[in-house]
DNA sequence: ATGGCCATCGCGGATGGA
């Protein structure tokens, strides 16, 4: 099975990307559930039809001109859960759901966390208390669903081998100590980086800047995550991003990363 | 080189992204 996560920039200028993508995707495997970030579109605007369509479930929550996050998905969503409980919170984030019964059941969370602007900004502020927030809600969540992964556009690097530049970058957003220590709390609470239990080429990113000819110049940052829980790292078995919708017209300026489960 | 690109809103140019 796969699990996998994409940033698209505008679900309304990218949905024809997504779903021919997860019809490539489906030649070695179907995508069993696919979070997807930055809508940018409100509930009602949600291709919900076109998915049904193409064969998938959805499950979304949505917000005017920006954020907004979904998850799709070959099976029904239970027990979803949209934005972090007990954190009062204007824009949409965080969608969770349970997919599957009983004790084969895996919780998924798809998230955008906040980009953050610069340190010591009120959008840092912001960021701060949200992960902290986070990680509160995450620690129960992992009690009641072993079987959990947390995926999104995290906009934090783990360290410098994230970092195209990472002189250049130090202490700069998405890259500070103070983003990198919760990283590391979330994964302190028994979670692992999916991308890190397999061999990867070196720079190997996620996101490349639209300007400066980031792409063709791989000046990039690995900011878009595949968090698992025990349970499921005794099952993964691959972990790639896939840098081809990169490459469409009209690209996401984020690429998609798949887990593979066996 | 303290911007370059892109999406949104809405019809010019600001805002946000990362």
């Amino acid at each position: 099975m796969k699990l996998a996560t994409w940033n698209i920039n505008s679900l309304g200028v990218r949905l024809p990307q997504v779903l021919a993508w997860l019809d490539r995707q489906a030649q070695d495997g179907p995508v069993d559930v696919l979070a997807l970030q930055e809508l940018k579109l409100t509930d009602d605007k949600f291709p919900a039809a076109a998915f049904e369509q193409a064969g998938y479930h959805a499950t979304w929550f949505g917000q005017k001109t920006y954020n907004g996050v979904a998850l799709v998905s070959r099976t029904p969503a239970q027990d979803v859960v949209r934005n972090i409980p007990g954190f009062a919170d204007e824009q949409a984030r965080l969608i969770a759901a349970t997919y599957g019964e009983g004790e084969t059941a895996l919780r998924v969370i798809g998230a955008y966390f906040p980009n953050g602007q610069a340190p010591g900004s009120d959008k840092f502020a912001y960021k701060m208390r949200w992960l902290d927030a986070l990680r509160g809600w995450l620690a129960d969540e992992l009690r009641r669903h072993p079987r959990l992964a947390l995926m999104g556009d995290f906009n934090i690097t783990f360290d410098d081998a994230d970092v195209w530049d990472p002189e250049g970058l130090r202490e700069t957003i998405h890259c500070t100590s103070e983003e990198r220590a919760h990283l590391q709390a979330l994964i302190a609470l028994g979670l692992h980086d999916a991308h890190r239990l397999f061999p990867q080429p070196p720079k190997t990113f996620s996101w490349w800047d639209y300007r400066m000819l980031g792409f063709q110049k791989n000046r990039g940052l690995r900011i878009d995550h595949i968090l698992i829980s025990d349970a499921l790292r005794a099952r993964a078995s691959a972990c790639t991003i896939d840098r081809a919708p990169r490459k469409n017209p009209q690209p996401s300026d984020h690429a998609p990363v798949v887990l593979t489960l066996d």
